[in-house]
Parts: C-alpha cells; sequence; structure tokens
DNA sequence: AAAGCGCCCTGAAGGC
DNA sequence: TGCCTTCAGGGCGCTT
C-alpha cells in the first residue's frame, strides 16, 4: 500500500524520465478508477511537454504548460517506466508514452488510484485545496497540532490520520509515529499536551524520512520491462504485529479499532 | 463542526 | 488440494 514514502520514492524514480519530455501518445485501457479517467486526458495530453513532477500529499502532479495530469496510487496502484513496447500485463490501466521511447505506465489491481486531467494549477484542484500541511514540512508543528486539537474527543490516531491536519499519514506510519512517541492511539486528540504532540510530530517525521530514506535504495533500475519499483521492506515496531512482543518493553502488542483502521500499539509503553 | 460509516475493488489469508 | 468467505485499506462523501 504505498503511504507517502513509497509515492515520494515513486516520484523521484519516475522524474528524470519525464522531466523536459514532450508526450507523444496516452491510452486509456480502463477509465475505471476512483474516479472515470477522462478521455480528454488522451486527446489534451499528447504533444504537451512535462515540466515538473512534484508530489503534494499522495498525490502525483505532471504539470505540464497549463494544465496537469493528477495520479493517486489508492491502495494498489504502482508507476513503472517502460519501454514503450513492454508487455502490457493485467490492471496496466493507463500508458502515457513519451518521445524518448519509454512509457510511464499505471497498474492499479484494486482500482481505488486516480488519474484526474485538470486545467490549471493542481493545487487549486478541489481534492487539494483543502489539504493541510506537509508533514515534512516547517508548516507541520507541535503548536499547529495541539491548537487544532483543543476539543476534539476523537483518538489521537484517527486526528493524525485527517487530511486536513496533515498530509500523507497512512496507517502505517501512524500506528508506528504514536508507538514511537509513547502514545496511546485511543487517546482523545485534545487531552493530549504541547509536548507530546512535539514529541509526535517529531515521531511522524522521523519514520516518514526512515522510510524514504530506505526507498532510496529502490532508485536504481528504475525502468524496467515488468518492474515495478518493489516497495521497500520496512521495520515495524507495532503495525500489523498482534501478540508478538513489544520491541522496547516485550509486552505483547494489542490490536483495536480506531477510525475503522487497525491500530496497534503497546499496552505498557503507549499512554 | 466533528465524528462515524458506507463504499469503491481485488488479492491474500484463513477456515473447512 | 481446493473452494468459499472474510478482511484489509485510502479517502471521499453522506449521515448523524
Amino acid at each position: 500500500m504505498p503511504e507517502l514514502p513509497e509515492v515520494e520514492t515513486t516520484r523521484r524514480g519516475i522524474a528524470p524520465h519525464l522531466q523536459g519530455q514532450r508526450v507523444s501518445t496516452v491510452v486509456i485501457r480502463d477509465p475505471r478508477l476512483r474516479w472515470p479517467v477522462s478521455p480528454a486526458l488522451a486527446r489534451e495530453l499528447p504533444g504537451q511537454r512535462i515540466e515538473a513532477v512534484e508530489r503534494r500529499a499522495k498525490y502525483l502532479l505532471l504539470r505540464t504548460q497549463g494544465h496537469a495530469l493528477i495520479l493517486h496510487l489508492g491502495m494498489s496502484g504502482r508507476l513503472c517506466i517502460a519501454p514503450a513496447s513492454a508487455t502490457v500485463r493485467p490492471h496496466d490501466h493507463l500508458d502515457v508514452a513519451l518521445e524518448s521511447g519509454l512509457v510511464l505506465r499505471l497498474n492499479d489491481p484494486r482500482r481505488f488510484g486516480a488519474a484526474l486531467w485538470w486545467a490549471g494549477d493542481p493545487l487549486s484542484h478541489p481534492l487539494l485545496r483543502q489539504l493541510g500541511p506537509e508533514p515534512l514540512s516547517d508548516a507541520f508543528t507541535g503548536t499547529g497540532l495541539h491548537q487544532q486539537s483543543r476539543r476534539r474527543r476523537a483518538p489521537v490516531k484517527a486526528f493524525i490520520m485527517d487530511s486536513r491536519v496533515v498530509v500523507g499519514v497512512g496507517n502505517i506510519y501512524a500506528n508506528e509515529a504514536l508507538f514511537l512517541a509513547g502514545i496511546h492511539p485511543l487517546r482523545a486528540a485534545g487531552r493530549i499536551g504541547l509536548g507530546r504532540y512535539e514529541r509526535l510530530v517529531a515521531a511522524i517525521k522521523t519514520v516518514l524520512n526512515d522510510a524514504i530514506g530506505r526507498g532510496g535504495t529502490t532508485l536504481r533500475d528504475y525502468v524496467s520491462a515488468d518492474g515495478s519499483p518493489g516497495y521497500f521492506q520496512l521495520d515495524l515496531s507495532v503495525y500489523a504485529r498482534t501478540g508478538q512482543p513489544c520491541p522496547r518493553c516485550a509486552a505483547p502488542v494489542r490490536r483495536a479499532v480506531a477510525g475503522q483502521r487497525g491500530t496497534f500499539y503497546c499496552p505498557r509503553c503507549q499512554h
């Protein structure tokens, strides 16, 4: 499941092959993603030059002059750069072919992903306009989190997974960051003090940066006929480790549900 | 306004 | 071994 570090690693992997390239053709094999892929994409993107490959939250933004292709990988989406002649495999829903002879290919079995063709600045797209700060930016602070959390009774884990609060903190990293910060995931967001929010912000930055660092090793050989970047192994402390010993105190990890998501924590280390 | 939940979809895992 | 069932999950959007 691509989370922010995987999306950022993907961005770094594909950007060198896209930047400055002119698009030759677009093939929409299956438009049935999270939202239907607009046929206008196949009409209008060819001939345009990709000027920048950026990321906002878990969205990838391919900017051209005046337009943008906004991509989201959903649960199961992968992007790869392949030779245009590469065999088309099941779930290869979208190709953006370049004049270089390479193709950017979106594969997404569950089709929770998105490919949105937008005339204008992608940051003003309705899906992106309301987003909270980037977790790795200076705009994401303990003070900000603390202020926003006052009087909120939702579990802190649901709170930090709310994209208006901060973007790109998916289930795995929310669990891991709360473990690192020693905060119980079910504690009401409004009942956590400033100091602990500062620790939490630091923990979120740490887990995301570590994962991005790990992803760096997958950037070699990004171009492959059949390949996907191959998402990296994380060493997880609590996520999906119900019953296994906490790496810090050896107490069995517990599982609960918060915001309809599996929630994992150490009952001794997290309060 | 905040919080909860349904929903989109399919691969993997578990049970028999 | 093989079938069937269950579940997971990002995130929008509707309901309470």
